[in-house]
RNA sequence: GCCCUCUUAGUUCAAUGGAUAGAAUAUCUCCCUCCGAAGGAGGUGAUGCAGGUUCGAUUCCUGCAGAGGGCACCA
């Protein structure tokens, strides 16, 4: 809808202007408006008509007030729009068509998630949700450090749970390890390994429960990318760094090897992780040709930005196309004291235990209503007992009661409504209440919501959509009955529901939010 | 010391540089003869401080205060 407005108006003005169309927030500026009156010159009214000139059945009226422009969209452009949004096949609204690679959570397999991991978690599953609405080939992928110094730590770890090495404080602690060495603890007795073999060992067990974690609140990953198989055994850091000495980019000091002062081989001749990182970026900018590398991390990572971007441009590749999302860290609180949450120390709240107290739903909009780069306060028992007012489900309320209604309908025998597979043409030509058409203008949004969060990745927008449709939603319950005495008009009233329930369901969708019958 | 992020109703969050700063929750009123009240209608209530840029600043810039995070031949 935005973009027709904005063809629109491009059209009047004739030449670059910089202007935005948005959704007004208040009935009396219309349904949508205009800035563009600031940027030229002349009479903001004049203006106005010159743009209904253009497109005098698509808007009912155009009105300056002020220097803002506000449109009021006809009915009959209103359900040609919702129409054709409903028609869309698997609302696929756009054909942008490039190679996405997008990973995220990445928890070095030394732990099980925590709730902090379900941040990054469900942002990045969202977003490749929402980018592959608008045609992007998306995949989504974990990495997983099972290379670094953190294994044999791992190691050590369980061998002194079992009183086969000597306790030390940089240990990981906390039940999961002693539970860990008593599952290995048979495997461990028959064959004599050393820590780093028992740490492998261990890393393929953890990222099992991870694994398990992941399913259980409907995160998907394409790729589970091991840096140890895929990178180390098959020489690649070695290939990466013969590629940057060729170059010429690469000095030696003090024994270490050194990529614009960032150490890639230490003194000791063993790698750093930023080596194997710009392995793994070149496996995925050179040799699986990915067009754009999106890759979430939490704000303890900030600081490595800068120097991935100037390795990854070392290696040849834009840096434009690595796009590095933060987000911030969550805080634990408990009786309002903050906990520090710490695997080496076992001080944690797991994932697992968090969906289990807040629930699967309730825990992913949760997440996902927060922008990135907010500082969250996270307290356990008090999530539990918010868990009911959680606006998940208001908007599931509203999905229900889309169903409720249409099931009754279907008792009564009543036709003429439905809209399988969002194939039929809409019959609402006679809608004429405010609540009835305020839903429409919502619903008509869902393209406008998908395409602003592809291209700026602000995810919590569609959370916010969800809330809003909905409250569209129940207002127009409220008002208005749809099962009544004329036929036309529950028709019309049915078919309006039915496009609620597939549009809400399409949002819950991307939220990876569930659908349910009954609540 | 240097760098990054954040600071908006009691609380949790919104607002591509735009209009009278929106919601939710808490609180105070109302509304079930009804397709589910997990709902609807209304009241109260907020931009940390000081400058600057701008026709216009919650938004951009500078300084200050407060909170979190980072500054490894760790990963």
């Amino acid at each position: 809808m935005i973009s027709k407005i904005e063809a629109v108006i491009k059209k009047v003005l004739g030449k670059e202007v910089k202007f935005s169309v948005t959704a007004s927030e208040k009935p009396e500026f219309g349904h949508y408006s205009t800035n563009a009156a600031f940027f030229v010159k002349g009479d903001p009214q004049k203006l106005a008509d010159e743009i209904r000139q253009q497109a005098k059945n698509f808007f009912e009226k155009v009105e300056a007030k002020g220097k803002f422009i506000n449109f009021w969209i006809s009915k009959n452009a209103l359900l040609e729009e919702l129409n054709k949004v409903i028609k869309t096949p698997k609302f696929k609204i756009k054909n942008l068509k490039l190679k996405i690679n997008i990973e995220f959570i990445s928890a070095n397999p030394t732990g099980p998630l925590t709730m902090a991991n379900g941040r990054g978690g469900f942002l990045g599953d969202v977003l490749a949700n929402v980018l592959e609405r608008v045609g992007h080939k998306v995949t989504r992928e974990y990495y997983i450090n099972d290379a670094g110094n953190q294994i044999k730590l791992l190691g050590e770890s369980v061998l002194a749970a079992l009183g086969k090495a000597e306790p030390k404080d940089t240990h990981y602690q906390g039940n999961y390890i002693k539970e860990l060495a008593g599952r290995l603890n048979k495997e461990l007795r028959i064959k004599n390994y050393g820590a780093e073999e028992v740490g492998r060992l261990a890393a393929a067990e953890l990222l099992k429960e991870i694994k398990k974690s992941l399913k259980n609140v409907n995160i998907d990953f394409d790729i589970w990318f091991s840096e140890y198989q895929n990178l180390h055994k098959k020489g690649e850091l070695k290939k990466v760094l013969e590629t940057l000495e060729k170059n010429g980019l690469v000095s030696k000091r003090e024994g270490a090897k050194w990529l614009a002062g960032h150490v890639l081989v230490k003194s000791d001749g063993q790698p750093t992780y930023f080596l194997a990182d710009l392995a793994y970026h070149y496996d995925k900018f050179i040799k699986r040709k990915f067009d754009c590398v999106i890759d979430i991390w939490g704000a303890d990572h900030h600081g490595y930005i800068d120097r991935l971007k100037t390795g990854v441009k070392a290696l040849g590749v834009n840096p434009d196309k690595l796009k590095i999302i933060i987000t911030q860290l969550v805080r634990l609180v408990e009786n309002g004291k903050e906990v520090r949450m710490s695997k080496r120390a076992g001080e944690f709240v797991t994932l697992d235990e968090l969906v289990k107290e807040v629930g699967k739903d309730a825990t992913r909009f949760f997440f996902l209503m927060h922008a990135p780069e907010t500082h969250m306060d996270f307290d356990l028992a008090l999530a539990k007992e918010k868990s009911q007012k959680n606006p998940v489900y208001y908007v599931q309320y509203a999905f229900v009661r889309c169903g409720a209604i249409l099931r009754k309908a279907k008792l009564k025998r009543i036709k003429n409504y439905a809209m399988p597979a969002g194939r039929q043409e809409l019959r609402i030509k006679n809608l004429e209440s405010e609540s009835e058409l305020n839903l429409m203008r919502e619903l008509v949004k869902l393209p406008d919501v998908v395409l602003q969060t592809a291209e700026d990745c602000q995810v919590s927008r569609v959370a916010r959509y969800a809330s809003e449709l909905a409250r569209a939603f129940h207002n127009f319950y409220e008002k208005e009955r749809v099962i009544v005495e004329e036929k036309e008009l529950t028709e019309a009233r049915l078919a309006l529901v039915s496009a609620t329930q597939h549009i809400l369901g399409e949002v819950l969708s991307i939220l990876g939010i569930n659908q349910p019958a009954k609540m």
